[in-house]
DNA sequence: AAACAGGCCTAAA
DNA sequence: TTTAGGCCTGTT
């Protein structure tokens, strides 16, 4: 992997999995907008910042030390995408999935910010998430100049921890303002510290997730994957219950992709939401 | 208009 | 342990 800097942007060439289209709008993130000219502008982890690709070469907009401190961890960069890829393709349906989407990379994202999006993406739909999202970062985020506009990074858990349900009614996250504000007010207290969670078992961290209310299973194994770093954690939603009960009839268990359980979920769920295997 | 959307909670068997 | 109904809001 080659990586320099130029013109206010890192660029990093790669033959590794790296499709800026699969990995945000594979479901693992909701702040990243497509632009007219196919960049992606996204706010992540305090900044905002575009990012672009042209043949194999990245384009990431900052200075190498935005990309050392920040970027590089957060797609993920040292993990070879390609070998794993290969080692979910388990049988005929699963090559189909992977193959489809190869270039899906798993994010490793802003613990706190996650946790607070899959709990507003409980019975709602992508649009309305990312819209509930906006608002909150609009309403209770900092501000952020970037090319010329105004952008919002998430709010930390300090901020939303003292307020009140009314106090979110202009985001329109209905019932799961309360949820919101515990979790904030839990992670804020050191109630629950989610670095730790990083560092324990998959069961240890869902456990402890799931005892915040409004939060569940799916949620839980949600923030695990895209937060947490636990690779093996396996969120199943309606997507995923269609795509087991159609191929794998029989029964299923993710323990046979291992420790790379989580990523084998992201190329079912993206086939599956893709309509894949109906329409190839 | 009524049903449903990338769940969760509670009550009831 | 599994199942049904309700929940905010928005869209079809």
């Amino acid at each position: 992997m080659e990586i320099s800097e130029k013109n206010g942007f890192v660029e990093l060439t790669t033959e590794d999995d790296f499709d800026l289209e699969k990995i945000f709008e594979c479901g693992q993130c909701f702040r990243w907008n497509r632009q007219e000219d196919e960049s992606y502008i996204g706010v992540a982890m305090g900044r905002a910042a575009r990012i672009s690709k042209r043949g194999n070469t990245v384009y990431i907009s900052g200075t190498m030390e935005d990309y050392e401190n920040v970027w590089r961890e957060y797609f993920d960069l040292d993990r070879d995408y390609r070998s794993l890829r290969r080692q979910v393709a388990v049988d005929g349906y699963m090559k189909s999935a992977s193959d489809f989407g190869a270039g899906i990379r798993l994010l490793n994202q802003d613990r706190w910010e996650t946790l607070c999006s899959f709990i507003i993406s409980q019975c709602n739909n992508i649009p309305r998430i990312k819209g509930i999202v906006e608002r909150l970062s609009a309403l209770y985020g900092r501000e952020i100049s970037f090319e010329g506009k105004t952008y919002y990074s998430f709010p930390g858990a300090d901020v939303i921890a003292p307020l009140t349900v009314e106090d979110l009614a202009p985001i329109r996250s209905g019932y799961r303002a309360g949820y919101i504000i515990e979790a904030a007010r839990a992670v804020d207290s050191g109630k629950i510290s989610l670095e730790e969670l990083s560092g324990q078992s998959l069961k240890q961290a869902k456990a402890a997730l799931m005892a915040l209310p409004g939060i569940g299973e799916k949620v839980a194994n949600c923030v695990i994957l895209f937060s947490l770093r636990i690779p093996s954690a396996f969120p199943i939603d309606v997507w995923m219950k269609k795509a087991i009960s159609q191929h794998y009839p029989h029964g299923f268990d993710p323990g046979v992709f291992g420790e790379n359980a989580g990523l084998a979920q992201q190329y079912m769920f993206y086939f599956q939401r893709s309509g894949g295997a109906n329409n190839p």
